[in-house]
DNA sequence: CGTGCCGGGTC
DNA sequence: GACCCGGCACG
């Protein structure tokens, strides 16, 4: 599925945010110990300086045109490339080694607009936050959590799927193909100041691919950059609408799931996103009627028009069989008058007989036409049943022997005995 | 379809 | 009650 030409892109990503390669994890070690105060990694010259930073380390760079403190991710020291989170703009950048700088305020050269930044000692970084940040850059490197909004860590195996040796061993700067967007052709193209807006972009862009990329179905809880996105509730009659997923989640848990709640994950089952404002039809849009849940929730009771109809509908076409016909057929028919072919009751039975024939001109009460219908098979049981009139109401077998009209003839039918004149039970020739 | 005959109607 | 007949079941 995944078009191999393509799939450097997802390596590269994946060298991107993934964790720091085993090899390079090992010279950081040996290297920097982070946090370490260095008045500028860029006394440097790319690859002269040998000054490495550690995954973790606090440094800064030049963003929109300011200088951002960020957390180093990785230091690809083949080139000298780095790869910052920056926490405040909340994505990841990419600079030449030359163009980070470990103190606040010191810019590698001069920048056209240097906007005071709040001096902050690389040791007065919190480690916290540094912590926050690595764990942002840890769940990060699942492709499928980027977005800020969505850290998301169960759809994160926290970077196992980075492929270290796959993806860092590649080690050039092809590899750090965040493609902004800006046509750059540049294997790596460091973000321009003015390109933060684009970066930004470029990032759910990014995960937007890597997405289509990595997975065949379409994240569900990717937020399309041109769609707004709010979450839907799936219970039963409530279709609540909210912007947030914690929002959606707290509703969830605390208006439908309630105590029972065990496990907090399972608001999931009962919410999806919808988009507005769509540009390319996202499956997910479609779920207002039918949700996408199906999920296998124990206790889901299927808040979609599917669940609905399908269990509801179900006990109830059994429920309207089961007082139109006892016999348990397994024979999904609508309420509807039962089709003469139908005859799985004797009630029935008869009743079609009946029906389907015209109507007789005498008046026969229904229970008279049963046991005229059932007499005459059960006749060697004429006990079951207790006639009206006498005990051989039921309808004779007919019998063997000839009677008057075969004997005589409908020509002499003045011969006749005056049974069968009568249409009667034949006298003369009685069974 | 022919036959036997039940059940009902009519006189 | 005698007679007739519609109609169903059965072969």
């Amino acid at each position: 599925m995944l078009p191999k030409s393509r799939l450097g892109k997802r390596s590269t990503m994946g060298a991107l945010v993934c964790g720091p390669c085993p090899s390079e994890e090992s010279h950081a070690d040996l290297d920097a110990e982070g946090g370490v105060s260095t008045p500028g990694v860029r006394s440097g010259h790319h690859g002269t300086g040998r000054v490495k930073l550690h995954p973790g380390q606090k440094v800064f760079v030049h963003c929109a045109g300011q200088e951002c403190g960020g957390v180093v991710e990785q230091h690809n020291h083949v080139d000298n490339q780095v790869s910052i989170f920056l926490p405040q703009l909340n994505q990841h950048i990419l600079r030449k080694l030359e163009d980070v700088w470990m103190s606040p305020s010191n810019p590698p050269h001069s920048v056209s607009c240097s906007i005071d930044v709040p001096k902050r000692n690389p040791e007065a970084v919190d480690m916290d936050e540094m912590m926050a940040a690595m764990v942002l850059t840890s769940l990060s490197c699942s492709p499928a959590v980027q977005s800020p909004s969505q850290a998301e860590p169960a759809a994160a195996p926290s970077g196992m799927e980075c492929g270290g040796g796959e993806l860092s061993d590649s080690g050039s700067s092809g590899c750090w193909s965040w493609d902004h967007g800006n046509a750059s052709p540049a294997p790596s193209p460091p973000i321009t100041e003015t390109d933060r807006s684009l970066a930004a972009h470029a990032d759910e862009g990014l995960d937007m691919e890597l997405d289509q990329v990595l997975f065949d179905e379409p994240a569900p809880r990717k937020r399309k950059n041109s769609l707004k996105v709010a979450y839907r509730c799936l219970w039963r009659n409530c279709g609540k609408v909210l912007t947030t997923v914690v929002g959606i989640k707290r509703h969830i848990r605390t208006l439908h799931l309630g105590q029972n709640s065990e496990s907090d994950k399972e608001e999931d089952f009962y919410y999806t996103e919808v988009y507005r404002d769509v540009d390319q039809p996202t499956p997910a849009a479609s779920p207002p009627s039918p949700p996408r849940h199906a999920a296998p929730s124990p206790k889901s009771d299927q808040p979609s028009t599917l669940s609905q109809s399908a269990p509801g509908s179900f006990w109830q076409v059994h429920s309207e069989h089961s007082y139109q016909a006892h016999a348990p057929v397994e024979v999904v028919v609508p309420a509807v008058p039962v089709p003469s072919t139908c005859r799985w009751t004797p009630t029935f039975t008869i009743a079609q007989s009946k029906q389907g024939e015209p109507f007789r001109s005498r008046s026969t009460s229904v229970g008279e036409q049963w046991l005229q219908s059932h007499s005459a098979p059960t006749r060697t049981l004429p006990g079951n049943v207790s006639p009206p009139r006498s005990h051989f109401t039921s309808r004779k077998i007919r019998g063997e022997a000839k009677k008057c009209r075969k004997v005589y003839g409908i020509e002499h039918r003045d011969q006749w005995c005056t049974a069968c004149r009568w249409k009667k039970a034949c006298q003369r020739f009685v069974d």
